[in-house]
DNA sequence: TATCAATAAACGATCGGTCTATTATTGTAT
DNA sequence: ATACAATAATAGACCGATCGTTTATTGATA
């Protein structure tokens, strides 16, 4: 039994790394934000890539939850939900000032085009998730919510990506204009205008 | 007069922070590559946050040029003016095999949350490009070629900010998808389809 | 007493930046 | 034109701090 929680830790290092990046963010920095001491992080962790690796699972599981909570809110229609879920998150960015950005976004800018064990975990989590955006966005086309002459899944990671770039313009803005902007425009688009739908 | 061309050592720095990012790009590997030596960047730069102001700068002068080339090709229309230049900056990163990035969307996500004077920079840069595309988008509204219930300054910067996230994406993907796919669906929503013009 | 997780201390490498010394280049006076 | 002081530019050794990582030792358990 560990005497540190490591789910703990790995939140830790994803607050570090949402906030000052990956190779700005040092294992010491981690360590001092969690009163881990020094010498232990060698031995619950190969090394920083292999936490990183192991903080983007994590992230995966906590963000999926939420993910999934909002995409299931029978009160709402598949429009609004996945309006809603985006509502959400720049509600959380705005109340973190701005400054911090979303981990995947920020480590595919930063490591992804030369760590390939990160890009490869990053992948797999897009996947995993636009997947099941896809999902709801097509029961949304089926009930006629949602323009149908884009595929689902593509629509999917069109979105997340989409998100990710106003995510970075609302650091160097630091305002949540650039994430308004991507909600109401891609909802706008999005929306099918035949259907009166909200 | 000096020996070494400050051009060039900006577009070698521009060069490594584009492909490994600012934290992981130390001065001696920009020096390194372009032979010069660690006095003298000292003696033309004051630090290696001014050095990065300054590429900032350059790197709008370089980008400027070929932003507004494209979109004052008059044998093209206003909205095939602007799918073009989107075009020939995806073949770009298609040449460059998906792992560079753009240099103002990696310092966004990577530095623009920490360092002040960068995203000031940034945003410097942004506001003038959006201002010179909204005007080709605003003509555009006007022919009739573009969608105009969204105001063109907002759909200026939605288009970046969204092509920006579609390249981090890319990187991760190590595929042009990510970069076809913004273009494909936001041609398609931005078009008007009222008017049939290419 | 044997085992092994947990930790402190130290490692070499590299970071951004400074320092002194030397070499080109320039402006000025003759 | 020539000599010479003044300044700009080049050169790389060097600085303390910090990087990711390794090693040696401790403390608890069985």
């Amino acid at each position: 039994m560990a005497k540190h929680d490591l789910n703990n830790i790995l939140e830790k290092g994803i607050e570090l790394f949402r906030l000052n990046g990956y190779h700005n963010t040092g294992i010491r920095d981690i360590l001092k934000a969690c009163d881990m001491p020094k010498g232990s992080f060698y031995h619950s962790f190969e090394s920083k890539e292999d936490f990183v690796i192991k903080a983007i699972s994590h992230f995966e599981e906590v963000i999926g939850k939420d993910f999934e909570k909002n995409l299931s809110d029978e009160s709402l229609s598949y429009y609004e939900r996945i309006k809603n879920h985006f509502k959400i998150h720049i509600k959380w960015y705005t109340d973190n000032d701005f400054k911090v950005g979303c981990l995947l976004g920020n480590l595919s800018t930063e490591v992804a085009g030369t760590i390939d064990s990160v890009s490869n975990s990053i992948s797999g989590v897009y996947d995993r998730w636009s997947r099941g955006l896809a999902s709801f966005i097509k029961k949304g086309q089926e009930q006629g919510e949602i323009v149908d002459d884009i595929e689902a899944l593509h629509l999917a990671n069109y979105l997340f990506d989409s998100f990710n770039g106003a995510v970075g313009r609302m650091k160097v803005e630091r305002s949540s204009e650039p994430l308004d902007l991507f909600l109401n425009i891609n909802m706008t688009f999005i929306k099918n205008k035949e259907k009166n739908v909200n």
